[in-house]
DNA sequence: ACCCGCCGGTAGACACTGTCTACGCCTTCT
DNA sequence: AGAAGGCGTAGACAGTGTCTACCGGCGGGT
């Protein structure tokens, strides 16, 4: 199954997104992961100093995978529509591949800073900020960061609260298009 | 130290929460926990049938712990005041009491819904709604239950870019206040 | 051409972990 | 008094991450 062709360290980081898809994040430890990758439990550490390090490239992943799914809306011609799908496309990422959603926020990947998370965040953050200071042209109010932040915030605890079904229990949906629209109309204004 | 009158039960979730907060999340074992509360490995077994629902006891603690300092607040004269305040001590408690938040919210103690999570969750939401009734009376606009969902996606959405430094990387400040200032102003309407 | 070093894999050991089972004590009830 | 059961102990087991020793093969330098 795996190819052959490749190195061993994209083969980990492979088998290890396909595990992490397949049967969560629970199964994702190191000699599980040389055991798919058909290499002895000694083998990753040639190419990652330690299990947190493989499970950061792997977050990594998924990090340029959302930021694919995301980087496009930055020229969308309609700014509040374009964070529309912005919000759209992050809730459906947590909703979709939930695994690698929880693994690249868990707080002992982001803790230690050991690699390039904080870059893919900071992308992704470029693209709100675009689109928040275009929606929010010639309007007064609060710096278009703070807004931006605000807005991330709302949109990852949305995201959160439903991936633990507070919003069942609450809101009572699980329908995530009206919080998202209440957010978008809270931090720009009335459309 | 632990106080030998005490069923073994409470010590251990003592010495558990005791353990969180001096050495943080990683240090939780079960077997370390035993150690610490001066029992062999298998005792708390009679208490808790695995090690996620000792944890599950441990964060319900804390849960106690957030809730009561909210609770007061339900009373507020001035609701908007009432949910400054609220947003403050949920800031804050994840700041002083990170170790703590980060139990509380962890997905594989979430997912299992084994305790009362929801329960303390579900109270906690309580207060969020009906401060957001008092301060959107008379006022059109959506659901309240809506609003204080997407008042609580905005907090905590706060708190996890805070913890793990996301907030000093993008909005270049480690003061939440304006982040939080901003979220009521756009959750309530302008003060 | 040879040898040497190193890259990248193997195999085994070590100290841990969570769970399970068998055992014994000690209290309590009949 | 005797049986029963709650509660803690001790040991075993499979599994984990990390560390170390080993070793085959490949490339470059003398």
């Amino acid at each position: 199954m795996p190819d052959p062709d490749t190195t061993l360290r994209a083969r980990l980081v492979e088998v290890g997104v396909d595990l992490l898809t397949r049967e969560g994040p629970g199964s994702l430890t190191l000699r599980e992961i040389a055991r798919r990758a058909g290499v002895s439990h000694g083998a990753p550490r040639r190419h990652f100093p330690s299990h947190l390090s493989l499970l950061s490239a792997i977050a990594q992943v998924g990090y340029h995978d959302l930021g694919g799914r995301i980087a496009g809306l930055r020229e969308h011609a309609d700014p509040r529509a374009g964070l529309l799908d912005l919000g759209r496309a992050y809730l459906d990422f947590a909703r979709t591949q939930r695994g690698m959603f929880e693994l690249m926020f868990r707080h002992e990947l982001l803790r230690g800073n050991q690699i390039g998370l904080r870059d893919a965040s900071r992308q992704l953050f470029g693209v709100l900020v675009d689109l928040v200071t275009r929606a929010r042209h010639g309007l007064t109010g609060p710096d278009p960061v703070v807004v931006a932040g605000a807005l991330w915030a709302n949109l990852h605890g949305i995201a959160q609260l439903w991936l633990w079904g507070s919003l069942q229990m609450t809101v009572q949906t699980d329908d995530v298009d009206p919080l998202l629209r209440a957010a978008l109309d809270a931090h720009l204004g009335p459309a």
